[in-house]
Order: C-alpha cells, then structure tokens, then sequence
DNA sequence: GAGAAAACATGACAATTATCATATTCTCGG
DNA sequence: CCGAGAATATGATAATTGTCATGTTTTCTC
C-alpha cells in the first residue's frame, strides 16, 4: 500500500453514499486532515483477518474482496465491496480484530482515516450514528440473503446469481464484457465451491450460450438464461 | 398471540443484556407504558417476511426461529433467538418490511415495544444508538462466520456443529439433552440441507456414538467427536 | 386408548459436487 | 519474443447430497 495525493474529503464525491454525509462541516475537516489516501494495487491486502484495525478505509476506487479463511483452508468471499464503501466499521464500532481480509481485486485508491474520529463523531453525532446504523442494517440484510442462498441454491444457480450479480453492481464495457473480472477461483471462493467445479459450470453455460469468454472476461449474453437457471429451469 | 400481564422493563433482567440497558430511566418509564406483553405458543408466528412492523418484539422467554422462504419454496432458519434479544430492529431502523419471519420454536414470551418510542430514543440518546449499533456489528459478524460455514463446511461438519451450537448457546437439561428441541426438519433448515439427510447424519452420528435419542431429545455423548467432524477427521 | 397425522427412519437410486490428474492457454517479466 | 509460472480447461472417478418411495414410531386429538 503506497500513500498517494492527498485531496479534501469536503468536495468528495463518494462521501455522498456513505455515512460520512451526516457528518458536519467541522468534522468533515477534521476528517479531511487526519485521513491519508492509500493506492492498493491489484491483488494486495488493505487488511488481514485478525489484525486490529487502526481506522477505517473508505473506498475512492476500485473493488474489495472481504474474506475470511476457513479451517480447511479455502477462502469464503464474503462480500465485494466497491466505491464509497467504508470498511473496518465493524471491528472499530465493536473495537474487536477484524474477522475478515480485505484484498484489492482492481487498482484501488482508498482513504485511511483514524479510528479515534470515527468514534468521536460516533458518539457526538447523533445523526451520524444512525446513518452508519442504517447501512449497518442494510449490510445485515444482504448478508442473510447470502445465506438463503448458500443454503437453498444449487452451486449452479449460484454462478449464475454472481454473474448477473457482477452485471448489475459493476456494469458492463462499451463490449458488453462485465467491468470487474474476477478470476474463476474468486468467483468460486465467492459461490463457496471449488474452483475446478466453478470452471465446468462456466463451460457448461458457454455451450449453452448463456456467457461468452474473451481470456479473463466474461460476457453475459443471454441472461434470460441465466435467470431461468437461477429459478430452476 | 395473546396478550399477557403487564410487568415493569424497570425491573426487568432481560433488559441487561441487549440495547435497552442505554436507557434513561425516562425512555424506560415510556416503553415500560406503551408495551405489551405477549404469550406466543410454540409454533405460532410473531410475525411474518414482508410485513411492515409496528416496533419491536424483545424477547423474554423461549427461543424463537428467524427464517426466509427461498424460492424453491423451503426455508432457511438465519438466526435462533433467544432472551434478551429483540426481533424486527432491522425493520424499524431501515423502515422497510422484514426479510425475516419469526416464529416460536418454544413456548414464548415477549414484549412488543412501538417503533416510535424506538426512533424517538434512536435520535434523541447517542448511547442508545450506539448500543444499538454495537449489537448489530456483532450480528453481522456472526452472519459472516455463518456464510464462510455453509460455504466451506460440508453438510455433516455443519450438522455436528449446530448440535455444539446448541449445547454452548441453550444448554443442557438435568439428564445431558440438549435444552432446546428442534424437530429434524428444522435442524435441517438452519444448516440448509433436506431433511432425509440430515435424518441419516443424525442416524450416523447415533451409531458412532456421538449422540443419543430419547424421541425428539437429542443429548451430545462425545463432543470431542462431534468435534473431530467439524474439523475433518 | 384408538385412530389419524406428523415426525422420524431407511433403502434405492439419481444428481450434484469434490478431488486428483493432466493438458492447454494465458500472462508477464526479462 | 521467449519461457516459466499461473490460470484455465477437461477427463475420470469418488464422495456427497438430494429425491422419491415406503415403513416405523411418536404425538396429538377426540
């Protein structure tokens, strides 16, 4: 992680999405002044599991995978996180290590900013507070709908789910290629399979026509296909 | 669901242990007031995915199952809840219908508290807003832990360590079985599997000595092999 | 306490998924 | 542009899990 140009929170775009709207002017400054912009390339860590988070990121640019290692091993993707996201809320609101890795899929640039001003805006802020609280909640939300997932659907309709899943977060290129590619063992770290099965089954939807492959990337050109798999048909 | 009697949140234990303890003795006085208390029978919902919720349920007594109706038409159990825990947070907070129905898996009872006093006390005592948050942070925590479970775990590891679950989290009678009684079918909904299988793990783990049955009682013999199991040996 | 309904149990088989082996193709630094 | 290493691909096979059928036990109701 390399320290990059520094530039004012106060006129971020990002910042709108997030919980750092509610905050106040005076303490967007502050925020502003303390926090250091970080570039991660592709492939490195911003955090790992266990370490005791000294701030919080929040995501300028680029894609974050959040995982956390299982006893056997593999790596269970958790959630992929993309601009104006906030990682490491958890582990700072609950001043606990962090139960999860986040790792750079993309280039990113993101800002560090210091635990101690989250947690004064935390408890001075009211407004502040029940933003964060709002997407807390929104957080919890998905991350039961993954679990529906993963114990009701098919490896199948999991692939499939991603994809139209990476289609509508992160869009498509002027190709009709999805913007993030990710490798197929990431996508099978994300599905909770193993690799070689994720590869067959993107195989298997290419001889039907679902997706098409050009190297790395992916398209999706039938999708109406893809949501019928993910129905059960 | 019945309306029972009345009792004081002032004096209520429960209340120790989940957000409500931030209150003033003001904000108590007012939920003590405007609550009511309800008996639900074992198997009765509280209340049901896609409702709006009129507040909050905080449980008093018994175990409740937080579930989601998957498309194919089963029902994946997210979530036991027991004492102290207060059910449809999410909901008020987010003011969305819930994700989640609940239902009774035991005899309970529980205190409906309105979503006013809830968003009144959010916005007017940080504390409480932050206690709030704490406990959200550590049910997304826990959510997490239970994804990187069901994606890596197979169905029989999962199995053995809902059965630990509910021996550290409900305990045990005075005769070794496990104090909460869930029917198979259930079981076989929070690890997310059908209920044939986990029928024969069950039948497995009895024949290799690491459970015993007394009808729907299930008591844990050899933890150590439960154990094992979960760690793949 | 008899009968019905629900829950539990097990067999037989099919479908899904994992694992191991081995090609093949891509990618990237020198 | 070449070669090493990584990523992708595919075959063969075993293990896991789901589904359907059917029987047994438990539980509940009248």
């Amino acid at each position: 992680m390399i320290d990059g140009i520094q530039t004012r929170c106060e006129s971020c775009i990002v910042r709108q999405f997030n919980a750092l709207r509610a905050m106040s002017k005076e303490e967007l400054k502050k925020v502003s002044d303390a926090k250091t912009v970080k570039i991660v390339k592709k492939g490195q860590p911003i955090f790992e599991e266990g370490e005791k988070l000294p701030g919080v990121y929040c995501v300028r640019n680029g894609v974050s995978k959040l995982s956390k290692l299982s006893a056997n091993g593999k790596n269970q993707i958790v959630k992929l996180a993309a601009k104006a996201e906030v990682l490491g809320q958890r582990s700072v609101i609950a001043e606990e290590v962090t139960n999860l890795s986040a790792t750079a899929v993309d280039d990113m640039e993101v800002c560090f900013i210091p635990k101690e001003i989250i947690s004064t805006t935390l408890n001075g802020n009211p407004n502040f507070t029940i933003e964060v609280l709002r997407h807390m909640a929104h957080d919890l939300k998905e991350a039961d709908d993954v679990i529906v997932n993963m114990g009701q659907k098919t490896v199948k309709q999991r692939i499939a789910e991603a994809f139209l899943y990476l289609k509508t977060n992160f869009g498509e290129d002027k190709n009709g290629f999805l913007s993030l590619t990710l490798s197929r063992e990431d996508i099978a770290n994300v599905v909770g399979t193993a690799t070689e099965s994720c590869i067959r089954i993107i195989s298997e939807f290419k001889k039907k026509g679902f997706l098409k492959t050009s190297g790395k990337k992916v398209a999706i050109v039938d999708e109406k296909g893809l949501q019928n798999v993910i129905d059960g048909f």
